[in-house]
DNA sequence: CTTTTTTTGTGATTTGTTTCACATCAATTC
DNA sequence: GAATTGATGTGAAACAAATCACAAAAAAAG
């Protein structure tokens, strides 16, 4: 049987994302050049793979001198695509769009949630800064904005059909929290955020370790579950 | 260079938690027998991967009668430890520990948010139904309810040190939502939750698919970015 | 200015994962 | 009840990812 959808989401770019967590704390700590083995230490990934992912993307150094910081950075920032704004939409404005829509960060790093949209009229009303929108205006303002991103915090049973409404209106990328598993095209980007799954693999692994008795089977270790 | 620190979270066990998903909407939708290929279908995945998987982790099924659903959901049940109760603690209760300790589909899922935790007097009160305690009395509850796992929501300047505090008392995994990488003994699980690190990959991918003009070059195209 | 040291960048090699291919089994058909 | 059909389960083959190993470059030392 064929493979119809990938798996694209490359090993390489998830390291991107702890590289540059990495580059950060070192910035902020007043460093200014790293080395592919500095990367290694903090990430607990080898200096080669460091280097490999960065041949990957075009990321140059210098010979002997390592890589300056906020080259770095910026490069990464590119590759992110972090040089213009992008502007997201929140549908549903409970308990978790509402943290969202609170979250200071994504703002910080050019993602502007311009928008916020709930069936509840009740929800309709200013909170957190960012407007909240009854669901008739999605298409208006997905288009003012020229909104290509959404993150969907729905309940489970509307889940799909507003991820269709949204694709209907142009949204080509969807971080969706309800844990179900959407039917879409496969030229719409889907990244499913489930934590009940991620607080039950912590609890997969921990499960093991114990069984480990002693630690012995040091085979059976590591520190992050990602990279 | 050597790798000290290694990903173990294998593609097979995610995919468990993705056919999981899939089983819990099929078993709703009244289905009671499903084959490898009604779960690869579904998940994207192909139907030799499915059952590659669940070799790994040792399920069987009949020769052409394929699997029984409530058979597979119970085996799943069995591999993330969920016949026992796992008692859980969060701390920080801001935006986003508010959000997950109102969360029930954790308590549903046998994970029992037994108690929350913030340094802040003002949120020391009963919400959402879950008590809010005081640092001080951390030791005391972990040690009470047996927690292992904790949810970590406190801000990014504070995470470690109170990482730091929970392994002090014994707990073996943290689920972090804080953007920083924390340090922590290699005996210890650390599951790091980067929303920001989410919306940006799918960033990422929207832009690549825009770039593809007439969505020519389907070698880049897919559905979900994970498994 | 030559040698040594240090670090990058990348083919070659090894290791790991997915796909293929088919033997095996059990239900169904004839 | 023999033959056919349609599934599983798993080694073998193909593919992908990580590690190794070393040439190349640049800085530092002599
Ligand atoms: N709260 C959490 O910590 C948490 C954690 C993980 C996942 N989730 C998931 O996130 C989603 C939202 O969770 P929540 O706790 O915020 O739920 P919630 O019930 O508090 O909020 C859902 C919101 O969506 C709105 N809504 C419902 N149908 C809608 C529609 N068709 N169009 C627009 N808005 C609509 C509701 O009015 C409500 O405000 C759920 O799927 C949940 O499973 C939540
Ligand atoms: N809000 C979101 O949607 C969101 C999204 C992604 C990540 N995060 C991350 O989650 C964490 C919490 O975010 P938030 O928005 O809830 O922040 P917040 O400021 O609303 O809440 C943080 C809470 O932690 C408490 N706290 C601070 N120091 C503490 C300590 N030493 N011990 C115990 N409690 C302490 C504070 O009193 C506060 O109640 C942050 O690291 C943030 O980056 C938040």
């Amino acid at each position: 049987m064929k493979q119809i959808t990938k798996k694209v989401i490359k090993n390489s770019l998830k390291r991107i994302f702890l590289y540059r967590a990495c580059l950060v704390k070192l910035k902020l700590m007043g460093v200014e050049k790293v080395f592919s083995y500095t990367l290694a230490n903090e990430t607990g990934v080898t200096s080669d793979q460091v280097r490999k992912d960065f041949s990957e993307f075009n990321i140059k150094g210098n010979k002997r001198g390592g890589y300056d910081i906020n080259v770095l950075l910026e490069k990464m920032e590119k590759i992110f695509h972090r040089s213009k704004d992008n502007n997201i939409v929140l549908i549903g404005m409970g308990n978790m769009g509402l943290a969202l829509s609170k979250y200071s960060k994504f703002a910080q790093r050019n993602m502007n949630i311009v928008a916020t949209f709930d069936i509840d009229p009740f929800k309709q009303k200013l909170r957190s800064g960012i407007p909240v929108y009854s669901m008739s205006r999605l298409k208006e303002i997905i288009d003012r904005f020229g909104v290509k991103v959404a993150i969907l915090a729905v309940p489970e049973i509307s889940a799909q059909e507003v991820a269709d409404e949204l694709i209907r209106y142009g949204i080509m990328g969807i971080v969706n929290f309800a844990p179900v598993l959407l039917k879409v095209s496969p030229d719409v980007i889907i990244n499913n955020v489930n934590l009940c799954d991620e607080l039950e693999s912590v609890i997969y692994y921990v499960h093991k370790l114990m069984k480990v008795d002693g630690l012995k089977n040091l085979e059976l270790l590591y520190r992050d579950m990602k990279y």
